[in-house]
DNA sequence: TAAATGGTTGACACTAATGTGAAGGTCAAA
DNA sequence: TTTGACCTTCACATTAGTGTCAACCATTTA
């Protein structure tokens, strides 16, 4: 497929696909045209590369474990660099970090949320009655 | 204490710390000299900062939910704009999201690690044999 | 064939967050 | 009293990611 089609079905802006390319996270195949022609699975790709930068995660940071995450299900590494594998365990580590930060205080919202709905309840049948 | 203290604790750069005040997210008092003075309490509160723009939140959002993280334990809101609370469900879910996300493929990263290590401990055991 | 649609590169602009440096005020200690 | 550490504001620079526009090429359709 063109950019067009997977800018809708991944639901990222072309202009956002060209900066993925450009920092070598996703590079389609180009047609006689030099048009763009990109694989079905890279739906997907585009959708967790949006993920992972709205998570706060750097475009060059994604660039380094992608590759990992898709060897994650299956292919085993046979010569990976140990200077890799240290970037590896501390942007793991500072993922399971930011993890804990967003439960704690998605979880102090919906606490606030409920609250307010509670009150709001409360009020309502006060005011029905 | 004064600003430099603050960022030694909080590990956060003055830089950050003054550009938080003028994003309304930490006003400290000031002294007869100008200079900004911090209460104990606003250590946590600059590091829960960092987290949440870490985690990709910007900072008008945190001004959002910031007052409500506060109230979460404890004072139930009487007077809750009904615009605000679906802001704040708005946020909640997409910081689910988030957290989904970024499990996900932290967990994929974790994975690949441990296969780099096993293969390496098996690498080494033969090279011992 | 001409218009419409969608693709290309390139450049300029913008926001968010932070770095950095200038020019100067405050205060404690030598 | 002068040095040094820390503070102030102001301002310019930078990085990441995206928006947007210009000028042009390709393909389909009226």
């Amino acid at each position: 497929m063109r950019i067009g089609e997977l800018a809708k079905l991944s639901n990222t802006p072309t202009r956002s696909l060209r900066y993925y390319e450009e920092q070598g996270l996703i590079i389609p195949r180009r047609l006689e045209n030099g048009y763009r022609e990109y694989d079905p699975y890279l739906i997907d790709r585009a959708i967790q590369i949006r993920g992972l930068i709205d998570s706060g995660i750097p475009t060059k940071i994604i660039a380094l474990i992608l590759p990992c995450l898709d060897k994650a299900r299956g292919i085993v590494p046979e010569d990976i660099e140990p200077e890799l594998l240290a970037i590896l365990r501390d942007e793991r580590d500072r993922m399971t970090q930011r993890i804990e930060f967003l439960t704690r205080n998605r979880d102090s919202i919906a606490t606030y949320i409920d609250a307010a709905d509670e009150a709001l309840a409360r009020r309502t049948a006060g005011t029905a009655a």
